[in-house]
DNA sequence: AATAAATTTTAGACTTGTCTAAAAATATAT
DNA sequence: ATATATTTTTAGACAAGTCTAAAATTTATT
């Protein structure tokens, strides 16, 4: 049986694979946990003796089959908890993830795919973030970074790269949701937002 | 803050004294949380430190109204998560528990009033048992026990003592659930049953 | 290539919650 | 009322997960 801080190491590792696109150092799991690395490296000895990781000394770590398939489902089942509680119990979209946070937890397999089909087997959650099948595969959008749109552009929101409340908060007061048209008028050259 | 057993001991406790009427005794409370008496002896100090029970040596526990009150929300969630499951997710009364076991600890007032207003305010669960308020209150029906009901007597069934799920499953061969409408015809004499 | 800086691991300690075995207190029975 | 049985507590140990401080390894710099 894995315990809670395995499955929250396997997430932040997983989220740390897709975002670098390799092996993850310890003090990138640490940063991202607020935790120590001296910890990181004990967890790491135990993921990879339970064959979640490939873990070398130095060297940092990577999942496995088995690893991924776990992170995934964990990912998958915060993002559905998340459009539950957005479109079912009107919390908004910068409210969900301390909650979904614990709820990603509760073990049920049924719970899960039952929620899955009360929403009618959605694809996003409500940051525009793909939610990962039962196989743990996503389907991943062609999307552009909005800085990266040329002066007078137009597009789409379908996302966002930042989830905290506090930017998301910020979204909400300049009225820019999912599926919100966008046009770039001016570009602050500083840091191009 | 609170942690899982913690919620979990006050729970047995809370369950324990209504049941028994009284102060609760260190082996009743092992006995209902599979455990040692060592161990509850343990929480029960530390239960008694956070000043959620009244403990004295060898005479076992009582909640105070702070430990009543967190027990009894916790009761609370367990009950109302219940209906969410049989209501809204298909699940049967004899499916439900296990899983809100896990579900009644998740901490957010927002989640629990919004699953309230959600299921529209439900007074019982699935089995017949009254749902505490917020502050903890529960409005008792008046129930009697099958089995002291007279021959040819016709009741309804509002409540199951057992909730166990070899029980109802038992019940449901014989379509019995609650609202349904019940006459005495023989009892066995050797349990009343 | 040698040294300095940064990263990672080890060693030992602490907390929470549990256990076993033995001691202490309470309850029961003769 | 005293001996016996039961219940409860204490003492010491253990596992999980974390931490600090020191040692080992890798990476960067000159």
């Amino acid at each position: 049986m894995i315990t809670l801080s395995e499955e929250n190491y396997l997430k932040a590792i997983y989220h740390l694979e897709r975002q670098i696109g390799g092996t993850v150092s310890t003090n990138a799991i640490a940063e991202k946990m607020d935790t120590k690395a001296s910890s990181v490296t004990d967890m790491s000895k135990k993921l990879a003796d339970k064959d979640y990781v490939i873990y070398k000394k130095y060297q940092g770590v990577s999942l496995t089959d088995k690893g991924h398939k776990i992170a995934a489902n964990v990912v998958r089942k915060h993002r559905l908890w998340e459009v539950f509680l957005v479109e079912k119990l009107n919390f908004s979209w910068d409210e969900v993830h301390d909650v979904a946070e614990q709820l990603e937890h509760i073990k049920s397999p049924k719970l899960i795919n039952e929620i899955d089909a009360f929403l009618e087997f959605p694809t996003h959650d409500p940051h525009g973030d793909p939610i990962p099948d039962k196989d743990g595969n996503i389907f991943v959008l062609d999307k552009v970074n909005l800085s990266k749109v040329a002066i007078n552009g137009l597009c789409t929101c379908v996302g966002v790269l930042d989830s905290s409340a506090e930017f998301l908060k910020y979204l909400d007061k300049h009225k820019i949701a999912l599926g919100t048209q966008i046009k770039v008028v001016e570009k602050e050259s500083f840091d191009e937002s």
